[in-house]
DNA sequence: AATAATCCTTCCAGTCACCGGAAGGTCAAG
DNA sequence: CTTGACCTTCCGGTGACTGGAAGGATTATT
């Protein structure tokens, strides 16, 4: 398999795939002609890379969650413990942006949106 | 003022300071010694900035605000229509990150979180 | 007055997770 | 044999800063 080939089957774009050797996330073997060959594991590893990504895990904690996959002898608490930490900070980024909607929203609100120059958007940005 | 009373008055870091004069928010004076020298008016606009940043504004959206805070002709109608996009990238933000939360609720629920091998998260992250 | 501590300056590099593009080598089809 | 689709590496950029080095200015202490 060359890299558009993985690319295609993995859902990532070849120039995340070619990034995510430069950092060691994946050791493609070459060809003679230098191009990348893929294998099945590395196809594996890529759809893993690519859901743990979208399910918002950092490219480190895929790096902990990938050794995890790979290490026979570890236990489902290590792994539990790492969706829990993201887990909380997925939540606590929700209250943050909540709490900035009821703000921005409570200011949208009082602002008339018409031709007047009075604006409380920016009288409140200014800290009037 | 120089930049560490100024830093101080608007709660923003030196480094973050010299950055946006950098990138042209902010114009401040010279004294003779090439020190900055900060005005009452760059005291607000670097108060005006901390504010609207807090409030998860890009650096783009700050200075367009900016723009409309200095442009005596403005209507409040376009302040609003740039919070009102704001408020919409936020809700769809938070509605992103619930799905996200909900997954990993739900995978963490499954999992066992013991000395076992079997590992529900990791499981549906390779596709299993 | 000398010295030390604090402040200021610029510049360079790094962050994170890629993306775009250039210059050039390789391969399959017509 | 040429065309076009692949592939390679390398460089630079993104956003919004942050850290640190090297050196000048000012202020405080001795």
């Amino acid at each position: 398999m060359n890299i558009g080939d993985i690319a295609e089957a993995s859902g990532l774009p070849t120039k995340t795939i070619r990034y995510y050797e430069d950092i060691g996330l994946i050791q493609p073997t070459r060809g003679e002609n230098g191009y990348r060959v893929f294998g099945e594991n590395d196809r594996q590893k890529l759809i893993f890379l690519s859901r743990a990504r979208s399910l918002g895990f950092s490219i480190d904690d895929c790096r902990s969650l990938l050794s995890l996959y790979d290490d026979r002898d570890r236990s489902s608490a290590d792994v539990k413990t790492l969706a829990e930490d993201h887990l909380a900070r997925i939540s606590s980024k929700i209250t943050e942006l909540e709490s900035l909607q009821r703000t921005l929203r409570h200011l949208v609100h009082k602002c008339h949106g018409d031709q007047r120059l009075e604006c409380p958007i920016l009288d409140d940005l200014a800290g009037i």
